[in-house]
DNA sequence: GCAAAAGTATACATATCTGTATACTTAGAT
DNA sequence: ATCTAAGTATACAGATATGTATACTTTTGC
């Protein structure tokens, strides 16, 4: 049985995601986790804690399930770097669908220095790293500057796809991907 | 003079765009726009009225700014493509850079039909248009194509400095778009 | 000049939000 | 076995949300 804890985090998790953070009340997230506000703040100090906890949660799951995904789909290094935007897509077209969860806290809390968006620019950060050791791998000369060039076409894919509901999104995404992919290795230095 | 109801819209507009859409109350748009709430709800009959408002005014503000901007400096359509990350940049780096207002209303307004999201659509699908058009221009054989995947580049750009705060986005999205649109006008198909 | 529209000021209704208080009940660990 | 931590249930405090009501004043079009 998982604990009253980790109810409360996926159940945030899963209403933070459809419906925003501010529009999500803490009695609605207790309810739907089948636990009393009380024990709620027991375990979390404020509303902050538990968007902290839920943002770190999934985190942790999300990049671990998508590193999953793509190393057991493809084995050389170059595939997998063009398979990260099939994983993509599968996510993009799942039926709980509501863009990337740190973007869109990011959007609600803008300040500038805050725990929020530490988490946020971590994860993005750490997917940044794990494109960046897949380019390396592959033998790109120029890793990092190659999966800086993929990152944003990954966020881009995730953001057109949200907002614009295209599922080409991914199928474009992928296409760029091909053209930066093989310029990064014809010359290294691309652009 | 302005009127009353510019002044609420474009008050309207800053306190969205900076604290998002939940978290900016009527109260306090109607004090910041010099306003009673009495006089902004004989102008929009509810709140979602006025974001709207404010979303089709930023729309098109923001539009045409983006082209002027993008046509008072350069001619060539093919320089106009890549000057798109220029002007990019330029508004990343501003004082009051918080991403794309419509973004961030998807992320809070996340329902499939509804008349916010209609507009956020629209508006990307517009900006869409105008790559596209660029493309056409400067004689790319497949332009809507070529349009697409600068648009995936723009919105990644935009997200990333967003949330990493990044000043670099920019540069990279440069770089990319210019292997991408060599890469266009090479082979007419990309990938 | 005057009626209608738009504005001010302020209070109110109603709902919901975060967070706390009180009193009682399990469940586990030593 | 008992003590503590964690849980339930419920009510409350105080802030803030959207939206309305009332009564008065200013602006403006005809």
């Amino acid at each position: 049985m998982t604990s009253k804890r980790e109810q409360l985090i996926q159940t945030a998790v899963t209403l933070f995601a459809k419906n925003g953070f501010h529009n999500t009340g803490i009695d609605l997230i207790a309810e739907q986790a089948g636990v009393t506000k009380r024990t709620m703040y027991r375990h979390f100090r404020s509303k902050e804690e538990l968007i902290l906890a839920a943002l770190r949660d999934y985190d942790a799951r999300f990049r671990n399930r998508f590193m999953q995904s793509v190393e057991s789909k493809w084995d050389d290094p170059k595939d997998r770097l063009l398979g990260i935007f099939e994983v993509a897509y599968d996510w993009f077209t799942g039926n709980d669908f509501y863009g990337c969860m740190f973007i869109n806290a990011i959007g609600e809390y803008s300040e500038s220095h805050s725990a929020i968006r530490e988490v946020c620019k971590e994860f993005k950060r750490l997917m940044l790293g794990y494109y960046s050791k897949l380019a390396k791998e592959a033998g790109a000369q120029n890793p990092e500057h190659l999966a800086e060039q993929l990152s944003l076409l990954f966020e881009g894919a995730i953001v057109t796809h949200q907002v614009s509901q295209k599922p080409e999104a991914g199928r474009t995404a992928c296409d760029a991907a091909k053209v930066l992919i093989e310029a990064a290795f014809r010359n290294g230095q691309t652009g």
